[in-house]
DNA sequence: AGCACGCCGACT
DNA sequence: GTCGGCGTGCTC
């Protein structure tokens, strides 16, 4: 075999434990379309079946030669190459920091749905020429496929005639006019389109009818239609009950109508100019200096809510589109932020395209290649954005960037804002990170030095910032009986209403009771598969797991001792609603949570609802801190404040300022002056204190004082290592092979790293979906000697035979280390 | 994750 | 004697 070139591949459904680039060796006929970023399929494992990887090298002569014989590339996409190397580059880094495999690093750079399987058909051509001219083995399949009536697909015929010669031999028999092909099936997914289901009257006819499916039907006769995902929330049924339900013609299925896509529906309007006031001005003059100057390549932009940065934004993206270069908006989630994703298309139109999850995939696949062709020079999305492949990038904008939703939480596990720093320092980029709260962290590397610090202090136009009202609620003089309103809160609402003011309720917990608890036993009604109270919903009458999503009917006895006196407490949205409705029945309440939006664009149209004043009171939960201006709101109530902020996790404070600081921003946009309500156990709280008076510096300096204290970020990393299992002492006995592993580790091979090790002990939520999870948090330095170590650590503890059946995950830096 | 190889119990 | 149980280890 003279077989020059040999490929690095990263290989599909690889464990982290054993991934690496895989060789293989490149026939001659496929020299040209084996080259870095294109998608090939290989033989793998002990079968050698074929499966998907991405080449990552090609070379004549790799360093590193395994002592096994190759075997050989079976055969190449035909599609563009999808990854340059910048971004092959950017991947292989991703997963040196990530813990994660080549394979879904590549995959997570690409819109999704672009990695889906395909497969060429092969069918023989007549007789074909002279057989004499084929090997044996080329004479095999050709003599196959002329005794099969339909074309084969190419993997059956890999299975059947191997894996050494199969690729080359049919590429020989098509060239030679023996075998014709059809080109690969794009077995794309089917367009996600969105089912509403009915009835069709044939109810009467089909077989037997179980309770399942009977509840179905029956709620599908009260609410005529309803997606599949309402169907699952008020009946408590899983999926499989509505496919058998299709399946037997008793319930069919209609695409829901799905609206233009936003594009066109912006497109045109372009000279919306909106001048910058001084300090936006003086904001841009600083940033577009140390743009020029290189020094850095990172800004921060600190902006009170309501002082223009989006202004901002958009003179800098003209900025650098002027030079030539391109641009990338990263927004916290799509359907939150109308606003400033209408704004960049009222002002760029089509050079904008967009990239979030409810685009189809065909949407998905063209906005990727209109990007590359370089017809869209801005790109605005949600986190995986970052990876769009601009070239001569320019500038990247995270907007809100202190938000959770930056940080991936499935392999590869990682934060949108080290990536776009990653790209800026590879491709001469600059980042701007924008918030009206930011991140400890960011805020912590501007003060230093290592980010351009800018703020923007003030609201644009003079709006004035709400006063903020504390109800303590552990004062029997504030609270009304049986309610979760206080009587400050139910004063103010009232006058509001009265005045025709809107008002905004942020209640923190979905469902009507969050809780449920046997006054005889005093045992609270858990999840059989998860360590969480059972919440309550009035909509469908059950009571429901937040975490996995079982549910069960309304409970009237206990089911642990079978008393009948349960108590049912706890106040979510459903209750908060219901309450509204009962006090005020002139008063129009909407409610927003994930189960008042589980349909398509569902949180657009509450929103704009909302703000065209077709609602006096906006209730939900945290999604209505963020989203539209509403200039008539002039009242925010923060029913339960208290929550997140002793919830354990060193960010609870940063989170609850955050989203107390947004939510009451958002009273007094427009011309009258806004008041807030926080309701509170702890009146007290520092935290609360500043988030009332807006004070985000304040905030900083008391938390990066408390930080340090407690070896913190900024002023460490933390690594979080989760195991679970099926079994409990299945994790804790992983996770204290993995801890005794470091620690070995790290005083054999790499004694000057630091570490503090905490644990192992049990996650917060020590059970879900029935498996037992164990943590280690690790703190460090996350520098490379220190990530090797702990992914070196990981490879071994996962390859020991004690801890099979435990999964083992790495994560530096998440969102939650609860 | 798959998947094949291999070393022990109940069958023709 | 063998068919197949799933424990074990490898993947270019």
């Amino acid at each position: 075999m003279e077989s020059a070139l040999v490929a690095g591949v990263g290989v599909e459904n690889c464990e982290f434990r054993f991934d690496k680039l895989f060789s293989f060796s490149v026939p001659k006929e496929l020299e040209g379309s084996v080259v870095p970023g294109r998608r090939v399929l290989v033989p793998f494992g002990r079968g050698s079946r074929l499966r998907q990887g991405f080449v990552f090298t090609v070379s004549a002569q790799p360093e590193t030669l395994p002592d096994v014989p190759l075997k050989p590339v079976f055969s190449a996409a035909d599609e563009p190459v999808l990854l340059d190397e910048t971004m092959l580059k950017l991947a292989a880094a991703l997963k040196e920091q990530t813990f994660s495999t080549y394979f879904a690093c590549a995959k997570a750079m690409l819109p999704g749905g672009m990695c889906v399987m395909t497969q060429r058909l092969y069918e023989a051509a007549g007789s074909g020429g002279d057989v004499r001219v084929l090997s044996p083995a080329q004479r095999a399949i050709f003599d196959f496929l002329l005794g099969r009536e339909k074309p084969e697909p190419e993997s059956a015929l890999f299975a059947r005639f191997g894996s050494d010669t199969t690729g080359s031999d049919l590429r020989l028999l098509e060239k030679n006019g023996f075998v014709r092909v059809e080109p690969p099936r794009q077995r794309l997914l089917p367009e996600k389109e969105e089912r509403l289901y009915y009835m069709t009257g044939e109810a009467e006819t089909g077989g037997r009818k179980t309770p399942a499916q009977n509840a179905v039907l029956s709620f599908l006769e009260q609410a005529g239609s309803a997606s599949g995902k309402e169907i699952c929330y008020f009946t408590g049924v899983s999926d499989s009950v509505i496919a058998r339900l299709v399946k037997s013609g008793r319930i069919a299925w209609m695409k829901r109508h799905v609206e233009r896509a936003p594009e066109t529906a912006y497109a045109g309007k372009r000279d919306v100019l909106a001048p910058l006031s001084a300090p936006q001005r003086q904001v841009y003059e600083q940033i577009t200096q140390e743009m020029r100057s290189g020094r850095r390549d990172t800004a921060l932009l600190y902006g009170v809510t309501g002082s223009g940065k989006t202004n901002v934004y958009l003179e800098l993206i003209d900025f650098v589109l002027k030079q030539g270069r391109t641009a990338i908006v990263l927004v916290p989630e799509i359907s939150l932020t109308p606003q400033t994703v209408s704004v960049l298309l009222d002002r760029f139109g089509d050079s904008v395209a967009l990239m979030h999850s409810s685009l189809s995939v065909g949407e998905r696949r063209d906005a990727f290649f209109r990007i590359r062709s370089g017809q869209a020079r801005i790109v605005a999305g949600t986190r995986s954005a970052v990876f769009a492949p601009l070239r001569d990038l320019g500038l990247i904008v995270v907007d809100e960037e202190q938000e959770h939703t930056y940080k991936s939480d499935m392999s590869p596990r990682y934060d949108a804002r080290s990536v776009a720093r990653m790209r800026a320092k590879a491709e001469g980029a600059f980042v701007l990170l924008a918030s009206a709260t930011p991140s400890v962290e960011s805020y912590a590397r501007a003060e230093k030095g290592a980010y351009l610090l800018c703020s923007l202090p003030t609201r644009f136009g003079g709006a004035v910032l709400p006063d903020v009202i504390k109800a303590d609620m552990g004062d029997r003089a504030n609270a009304n009986p049986f309610s979760a309103l206080s009587v400050p809160l139910q004063q103010e609402l009232e006058e509001n209403l009265s005045r025709g003011e809107q008002s905004i309720l942020l209640v923190n917990r979905r469902g009507y009771h969050t809780f449920v608890v046997c006054k005889a036993c005093k045992t609270v009604v858990t999840c059989p598969y998860c360590s969480v109270s059972m919440t309550y919903h009035a909509a469908n009458g059950r009571l429901m797991c937040h975490m996995c999503g079982y549910s069960m009917p309304y409970a009237q006895r206990c089911p642990v001792c079978g008393d009948e006196n349960l108590r049912y407490s706890g106040c979510g949205t459903q209750r908060m609603e219901q309450e509204l409705k009962t006090r005020y029945p002139e008063a129009r309440v909407l409610r927003m949570d994930a189960d008042t939006t589980m349909v398509k664009n569902a949180h657009r149209d509450a929103l704009s609802a909302f703000a065209a004043g077709e609602y006096d009171i906006l209730v939900g939960t945290q999604m209505v801190a963020k989203g539209l201006d509403f200039p008539n709101v002039s009242l925010v109530g923060v029913v339960s404040a208290d929550n997140e902020l002793y919830s354990g996790d060193f960010r609870g404070a940063e989170k609850t300022f955050s989203l107390i600081t947004q939510v009451i921003g958002r009273a007094g946009r427009g011309a009258k002056k806004g008041r807030a309500v926080i309701q509170t156990m702890t009146p007290d709280n520092r935290i609360l204190e500043l988030a009332a008076g807006q004070d985000y510096v304040a905030f900083y300096r008391q938390e990066i004082s408390m930080r340090q204290a407690l070896i913190c970020p900024p002023f460490c990393d933390i690594c979080l290592v989760s195991f679970s299992a099926p079994e409990k002492e299945l994790a804790e006995r992983a996770s204290l092979l993995f801890f005794k592993a470091l620690r070995d580790r790290s005083q054999r091979e790499y004694p000057d790293q630091r570490l503090i090790l905490l644990g192992p002990m049990p996650h917060r939520v020590p059970k879900i979906n029935s498996q037992y999870r164990e943590k280690l948090l690790i703190k460090c330095r996350g520098n490379a000697p220190t990530r090797s170590m702990i992914g070196e650590t990981l490879k071994e503890t996962a390859s020991l035979k004690e801890t099979r059946g435990v999964r083992i995950y790495a994560a530096m830096n998440p969102d939650r280390t609860d």
